[in-house]
DNA sequence: TGCACTGCGAGTCAAACTGTCTCATAAGAT
DNA sequence: ATCTTATGAGACAGTTTGACTCGCAGTGCA
């Protein structure tokens, strides 16, 4: 059967998920087809259905390898940290394929229950990051919270991501600051 | 030629739009093909095509037969009406067919021009109504505004929308009223 | 180096789908 | 009552889809 090592088979499986990677980004999600996909990696179209017999999982392993925004590890001071963050993910929404890969998410999510488990992760981690930061944050006395830490990633994300995907503009850095400033009141030393 | 008044014309037209907001919403904005969209309206589907030759077309004018929120004419005192206009719009943003045309909005409009002008006319439409509620009430001196009035929109939709569409669950007051706070300083009488 | 294994490309094939056209019908206008 | 015209049904070619073959060649092992 199919042997995972082989670097003949890692070399095709490559090949189409770059293919179906620049074809989400250039054409969306529809131009995922197998025959597409065959055409653009130079893989044949049998071998694309020997991967991937669904065009889903692998529109949505094609997805997973672009680089999402993430909040990294916490450092103090916390605001600091945050503004930093922000700002990096502000600037990644500007990429064209980070927005692909979000909105396609959100989109597809509401009809297809694997993708929605995947948008589900992709939101948990986040919130869970930035929750637990704020939370030890306040622990040390550097803010005191207005909001759940639980509502935080809303607070902050939700404006640029709707900047970036409804209004279609840069996020600037007022914005931000707005976003660090709602979540309460900064310990100012 | 065709008769946009005859009311042959115009009941088919009507069954279509309906069939095809009704596919958009249960099964994505894939699912909005000629014929399927003939099978659902019970119409034929060589008259689909001479509606819309294009499904593309179908697809934005079925959307737009969905209400989406708006601001709606400020009242004073602004703060008691932005309150009122935001628990709106969260409360849309928990109807299913509302998220999909958002979602189907932002994502289609990366690719296709025509979807692209509708969700900058939205968006514009949306950020306009807010920056002059705002800026009126700052020339009667009911808010300092600590934010350009043109960040206003995703500062206060911002969070709602990311906690609808990405976290997927919904908006508590806390969200909202944080929102508010972050746009300035109210004055409090 | 030579051999066995297996993933691959190319091709075939039926089924489904797409887009276009024709034609008889009946709903609507006059 | 008669003319107009949007419609549904269906035919049609061209394309796409998904499932197969088969010979070939890259790979691991002796």
């Amino acid at each position: 059967m199919t042997n995972e090592t082989d670097p003949r088979f890692a070399r095709s499986r490559d090949a189409i998920l770059n293919a179906a990677r620049e074809l989400l980004l250039e054409s969306g999600p529809t131009a995922v087809t197998h025959a597409q996909v065959a055409d653009r990696s130079g893989v044949g179209r049998a071998t694309v259905y020997r991967h991937w017999p669904q065009t889903g999982p692998l529109l949505l392993e094609a997805m997973a390898t672009v680089p999402m925004p993430f909040f990294d590890k916490p450092t103090a001071p916390t605001r600091e940290w945050l503004r930093r963050e922000l700002t990096a993910i502000a600037r990644q929404l500007e990429l064209d394929d980070v927005r692909a890969v979000a909105t396609t998410l959100a989109n597809t999510a509401l009809w297809d229950e694997n993708m929605d488990a995947s948008r589900a992760r992709f939101a948990s981690i986040l919130a869970d990051r930035l929750a637990i930061a704020l939370d030890d944050a306040q622990a040390r006395g550097e803010i005191t919270l207005t909001l759940t830490s639980r509502n935080a990633a809303a607070m902050t994300i939700g404006p640029m991501y709707y900047r970036s995907t409804i209004e279609r503009a840069p996020t600037d850095s007022a914005l931000i600051e707005a976003a660090i400033a709602a979540l309460g009141a900064w310990s100012t030393d």
